[in-house]
DNA sequence: TAGAGTTACGCAACCGGTTGCATAGCGAAG
DNA sequence: CTTCGCTATGCAACCGGTTGCGTAACTCTA
């Protein structure tokens, strides 16, 4: 029972059940192969030494790993635990394991994790990649590869469709009486940011509205905070940003200029990862992580059972969730100040 | 260059350059075994093939995966992204890479992600697990297990010592006037909710002040929203929560029925995770996710290397991080009703 | 220049599984 | 009772690395 590694192996499972090693494989993956009474009487041996396959020794065999790697640009957005954990549900059924790495927004640190990763994986899910188009090609070519956020051609990518979402956001503001809209813009690298700039300056244009483009750059809590005085003198009285935690800087930023939200201005957020946490609670554009998470898992299954299938491109849409940060046009006579 | 499986192997290389497979091995692993000049040789020309050692065939043989498990209890509580990233800081260094596993408070899912992690991995980082000590027990005999916030015997583990962080916002609130504190606990089965409890209890008898227990059960913003009632209606005028998650609840819980903070109530959070993102900004006790995810990693290695020496129990200090929330007790004359 | 010691490399076994192929043993058909 | 075909199992190669051991070629000493 022991050998020097101290984990049962399938050898010693057969010299026990006095049976060939390849008859205690079969028992376990193909069992259909041999006789009811021989699987069952190896299985209560292996059971009985507490044997369980060797995932390491499968995989290099069979070349199926069972594990896949999931790369994500910013592990403390929130969104992205949500995401995790839409991509763990599906693999878990599937008897997947999960790798992650945390790019920390950088590219260099992306390609270190992906090839880290390569060997051990069947497929690798990509966040959010920063990695530029060529790179991402490159790896590609060495197993499947699905991205999450990233619209590149010949891939399979799970997206978010922004049209009714911000279409959703936008009529709610113009209904409101709001006329002069600002975009608080997110990384510049981020598909995401293009896109959702794309779809809020198209509904813009279709309500006939104003759109006034502050880019913060960053989506962070800070980067919010830091934007609010560009935002208070921009002659707008609604804004939406690029994310929740964008949006959460700036509600604190208002906060603190005594800006009064939603009587004096209006916020809408993206991602709707914070729910009723702020206060007040942020109306935000839910982007369904968990789903989001799920679908790109069984891409990725397709992917790996049928190779040559056409990528596919799997859209989500997003949906406006009403809560307390949206409100009537204030009066324009009465400019904000400081 | 191509084999069925499209990635180049440690053979063709070997072929490519004249030399045996051990010879190129060697000149990966083992280069002051061979000839400077060789090892160049052979370099060259897995750098122009493309080659990088099969980390799957690499662990099969040596036995050392360089993977390792962490499995965590809540991954949507953001300590651990936190976490997470200060083990994965290490263990880039090392190169290692990680499987996450998300146990969702779940005993009998935290006993699957492990059994299936074991095979793939040279160790296990157990964070808060909810699993009974004789389950841990059991992995722990079939790899290294390192704990944290867990305090098991006989395994390595990461902990931290409340002492000075619970003393410090207690000394901190009596010092403004605070008689009558309450603890909001969180977990009844973690053992951070426990040693919180305790080391709250004591600095809390060691200023003569009075403790009024007031259990949420979980760590969530919602059981925070909902302590509210008690909490206003307890006698007391300030409050320690288990953790800043709950504390936010109980922040916005308080807001929305009128009680000013800090001016009616003083609020004290624990694992300090959100920085000034709450209004007020919250006033916590710092328990240094990032130092306490990179110390598992540490000791995980001290384990690897060295599976006898006596496991070691690592203690981090807290201490607290003054914000917004707490202020001078207010007149007990004019109670506060909803 | 012969003998001893050292160095650089090859050979082959091994890690723990999977799987294509060969065959023994069986029941059915002739 | 032979022949055929099928089924359940064993044999052995293989996945892609690592490593103990053996040895040819070289350096050093006498």
């Amino acid at each position: 029972m022991d050998n020097k590694r101290g984990r049962v192996t399938i050898r010693e499972v057969a010299e026990a059940a006095g049976v060939d090693r390849s008859t205690v494989s079969r028992a376990f993956t193909r069992p259909q192969m041999i006789r009811p009474e021989t699987t069952e009487h190896v299985l209560a041996v292996a059971e009985r030494m507490g044997y369980s396959p060797n995932r390491l020794a499968r995989a290099l065999s069979t070349g199926r790993a069972a594990n896949l790697a999931l790369v994500v640009h910013d592990l403390t957005n929130p969104f992205i635990p949500r995401l995790i954990m839409g991509v763990q549900r599906e693999a878990d059924r599937a008897g997947y394991c999960i790798f992650i790495g945390n790019a920390d927004e950088n590219p260099r640190d992306e390609e270190r994790l992906l090839s880290r990763f390569v060997s051990q994986v069947e497929g690798t899910i990509l966040v959010a990649s920063r990695l530029d188009s060529d790179r991402v090609e490159d790896f590609a070519r060495m197993g499947p590869v699905i991205l999450v956020n990233r619209d590149l051609e010949g891939l399979p990518r799970v997206l978010v469709d922004y049209t009714r979402g911000f279409g959703e956001a936008v009529r709610h503001l113009t209904g409101l009486g709001h006329r002069r809209i600002a975009y608080v813009g997110g990384p510049e690298s981020s598909w995401s940011n293009t896109v959702r700039l794309e779809a809020v300056r198209e509904a813009v244009n279709t309500a006939g509205a104003e759109l006034v483009l502050l880019p913060a750059g960053k989506a962070s809590f800070h980067a919010g905070l830091n934007m609010t005085d560009e935002i208070v003198s921009s002659d707008t009285t609604a804004a939406i940003a690029f994310d929740d935690i964008l949006a959460q800087g700036i509600l604190a930023g208002l906060h603190a200029r005594g800006v009064e939200v939603p009587r004096q201005y209006s916020l809408i957020g993206c991602d709707d990862i914070l729910g009723d946490m702020t206060h007040p609670a942020l109306t935000s554009i839910t982007t369904r992580a968990e789903e989001t998470g799920a679908a790109a898992f069984r891409l990725m299954v397709e992917r790996i059972t049928a190779p040559d299938s056409v990528p596919e491109r799997h859209f989500l849409t997003s949906d406006l969730v009403l809560r307390s940060t949206t409100g009537p046009a204030p009066d324009k006579s009465p400019r904000i100040v400081s």
